[in-house]
DNA sequence: ACGGCAATTGAACAAGTTGACAAGAAATTT
DNA sequence: AAATTTCTTGTCAACTTGTTCAATTGCCGT
């Protein structure tokens, strides 16, 4: 932070850009070639010594910097989640001052969706999409505790919001609702081409607008009209 | 197999099963404990020296039996895919014969969900499911095509259904339901206590019954009610 | 200008990884 | 009973893994 400050100070800012010593310029290398590689093979599947080749650093750097494989891996999304959960509150505050009851649940949903999905349209961005993707779906996240940390407290944010939307659902209705989107999310945003494959290049998750649009109108649909029938007991069929 | 046979004829049986020349045998307990080795840790984060170990096997057993990691791996899948499968082959032939149309959506959706759902909640498969969800959200996967192989002809069956109990509605429409049934389904699978946590201790994926009861009511009228808005161009609230 | 310090480097470390091999044991066939 | 196939085992060498070390570089305030 002091250096930076006497960079931009200092007469020399083009010879130290290029030049080798900037601790934050190669910090920030290597943490985007880490991105890129955790998204692509994840975090077992990656060495340091691949990320360090990438960021074109000695292997020894990523432990200086960041103190080890999961020091780096925690860094990513201390770098990237407060932007998408600045986002997400931003949508929730809009949906909160809507009256209309319809209208509110498709911006809570708007909310929730929009940061994700165009994320992963944005090229630079799209890795750590996916990263969060596999992130959840894997029982060590537990264990790193990362999603915990950075993305419960706007899950519960989530689900207030949903509550005071749909005044009479149970808590139960709600946090399944909550679930549904984020499963719907998380595997659209994880997809490794198979949704473009199964709908022969009609669907195409990269196509943000469309990609929001459908998912939007499905599970503003699914958190409207979407009830257990008896709750109690439910037992009209079951098969085998 | 003509040495099971051979078995079953000789006297001995109680003398094999419990002595160590039992390759059928020994080749399951391997399964088994690759099995429970990826749920836990995804492909890349097993060696197979660790699923031996968990077997109680000498590590050069799996090479000769498996022919390496990968043919573990897929060896996996070819022994658990096809009961899922035909479960739900058998879920869509009972909805084919559903004339009410309502009640159409629900049992497709039900023979979606509910054969995983069981399969998580089954203490003996419950590591299958996992595994299941890790491969969907892992590019990786698209290189060993597992997936593609094993569960695409499934998809194009339920596609196909929902097209005809939902006949109005686009190709791409189908494609999303589709897509966003799969992720909540997915989600679920894969869920490593987030659900429960979030919800304080009201919903559980183990209980098979609430589980299946929440998410096919929701999918159910997502399926049935929901409807992009303007197809062409929807651009009626956009978030910055 | 010079010592101090953060940043960087290449080398080395111990621990663990993989696939393969030859050789042994048990069952099956000849 | 001998030969053969099928299965099992312990060990091997070559290679990665994440991390640490001592040494070096270049910027900064005094």
């Amino acid at each position: 932070m002091a250096r930076t400050k006497k960079i931009e100070q200092s007469q020399k800012v083009i010879a130290v850009e290029a030049s080798q010593r900037n601790s934050a310029q190669t910090r920030l290398r290597i943490l985007h070639a880490a991105e890129a590689e955790f998204a692509d093979h994840g975090f077992d599947g990656v060495s340091v010594r691949q990320i360090a080749q990438r960021a074109d650093v000695p292997v020894a750097l990523i432990n200086y910097h960041f103190g080890g494989k999961e020091g780096l891996y925690r860094a990513i999304f201390e770098m990237r989640a407060p932007m998408i959960i600045d986002q997400r509150v931003a949508g929730l505050r809009f949906a909160q001052m809507e009256p209309d009851q319809e209208r509110k649940v498709e911006m809570i949903v708007k909310a929730v969706l929009v940061p994700n999905l165009h994320m992963r349209s944005t090229e630079k961005n799209s890795s750590y999409a996916r990263i969060l993707a596999r992130e959840v779906s894997d029982p060590k996240s537990h264990q790193r505790g990362v999603i915990q940390e950075f993305f419960d407290p706007i899950a519960y944010k989530v689900m207030d919001a949903l509550q005071t939307a749909l005044p009479d659902r149970t808590t139960e209705e709600i946090n399944w609702a909550y679930q549904a989107m984020l499963g719907v999310m998380v595997y659209t945003m994880a997809d490794t081409g198979r949704i473009s494959r199964l709908s022969d290049g009609r669907c195409d998750p990269e196509d943000e607008m469309a990609t929001a649009t459908h998912l939007v109108a499905l599970m503003k649909a699914a958190l409207l009209h979407g009830r257990p029938a008896g709750l109690p007991a439910d037992d009209s069929e079951q098969r085998p």
